[in-house]
DNA sequence: CATTGTGAACGGGTTCACAGCA
DNA sequence: TGCTGTGAACCCGTTCACAATG
């Protein structure tokens, strides 16, 4: 078990087999195995136990892993055991889509604010959410306290939006906007391009 | 330059490099280099120059690289010259969304189709696309000829969707399901959950 | 002279294989 | 017996460094 040198990549496996596992919960699973696991996932039963063995020893030889203490173990390192506020930027198609999606509750996550430039949707309802004037996002989430941001702005806007979400005190951004954003280094920032992910294919497409 | 090993790895940074090369056209760039590419998108120039000495000499020693020209290459490579038509399984807001997004011009894409098995939902308008009827989903994709399948339905019905679209035809999936699927190996699949990644954030955040 | 393309060196993540334990 | 946790071996992607060249 590591102090704190852990590889960013297995970081990024960890909420998958988080996923995973409430997964197995569902069907009523109550114990499993990294070979049982790995299957499931894709990759091998050896990654996992290597993986799992940065953080603790969460398994009992000759018998597998228990999984709701093993839920438990990963909601706790992965921070997620607090519900955090999500703030969204950007009332488009996308913005709306989000703030109305339900599949973030019991996943650490909740949507609390919404934001837009557009006088025409300022005001108006999402669910419920109003949008709110962009020109009061820096104080309004510094005083909520938010850290976390959902860039769904065109690309044109996205890096302003950006860094005034790191104005207001938000750490991490996901950003939907298909451009590079230039953050400063202690800003974790994540992206989601549907066309990045499809060119990938194409390339070994059929 | 190698006949048909490239790693995925080095796949995967193809769709970043034309993006940004893209971006750079936008602004009125005509050539750049390895570095300065390399600065705008956070990686080594190293990096880019072995990675694309895997498909062919596209630079010139001294001068760097013509970047129509490489977006040229790029897009070949990634067989994006011709443009792919998209259907979208899901008719919710994010199906919604994905349907009236503008993006995919220029970038290969074309949406053509949208499902769902709603009756509410069938034979409604989503901009130019009239929501057609889930159960007819394999005869229509099939004689559509359509390779690239969006699924945007509950994680319950996912599984589902996934394995009508392959009967009918399709060898690409894009999945917003927070689910694994479980396709035959020849099938291209790729994921988009946030969570996932929001989750990956939380656990350096602040 | 700046910058590419690339063989070689390096480094770190993955796999192996087995001791240890329930 | 079955499966974990882990040091060591391995492998493969990244970086280095430089010859080549417009």
């Amino acid at each position: 078990m590591d102090a704190n040198n852990i590889p960013d990549i297995v970081v990024s496996r960890l909420p998958q087999y988080l996923q995973t596992l409430e997964q197995m919960i569902k069907e009523g699973k109550q114990a499993t195995s990294s070979q049982e696991l790995g299957e499931r996932i894709g990759i091998s039963a050896a990654q996992i136990r290597k993986d799992l063995s940065h953080f603790g020893e969460f398994g009992k030889q000759g018998t597998g892993y228990y999984i709701p203490f093993l839920i438990d173990q990963l909601i706790a390192i992965l921070r997620v055991k607090q519900v955090w506020e999500i703030v969204i930027v950007g009332a488009g198609d996308l913005g709306h889509a989000i703030a109305r999606y339900q599949g973030f509750a019991n996943r650490g996550f909740r949507v609390s604010m919404v934001f837009d430039n557009d006088p025409k949707k300022i005001g108006t309802s999402i669910g419920k959410f109003v949008v709110q004037d962009m020109t009061h996002l820096v104080p309004v989430i510094h005083s909520a306290g938010i850290k976390i941001g959902m860039v769904t702005v065109p690309a044109s806007m996205a890096q302003v939006v950006a860094e005034n979400l790191v104005k207001a005190g938000v750490c991490a951004i996901l950003s939907y906007a298909p451009i590079k954003l230039n953050l400063p280094p202690n800003i974790q920032v994540q992206y989601i391009d549907p066309i990045i992910q499809l060119q990938h294919m194409t390339y070994y497409i059929c």
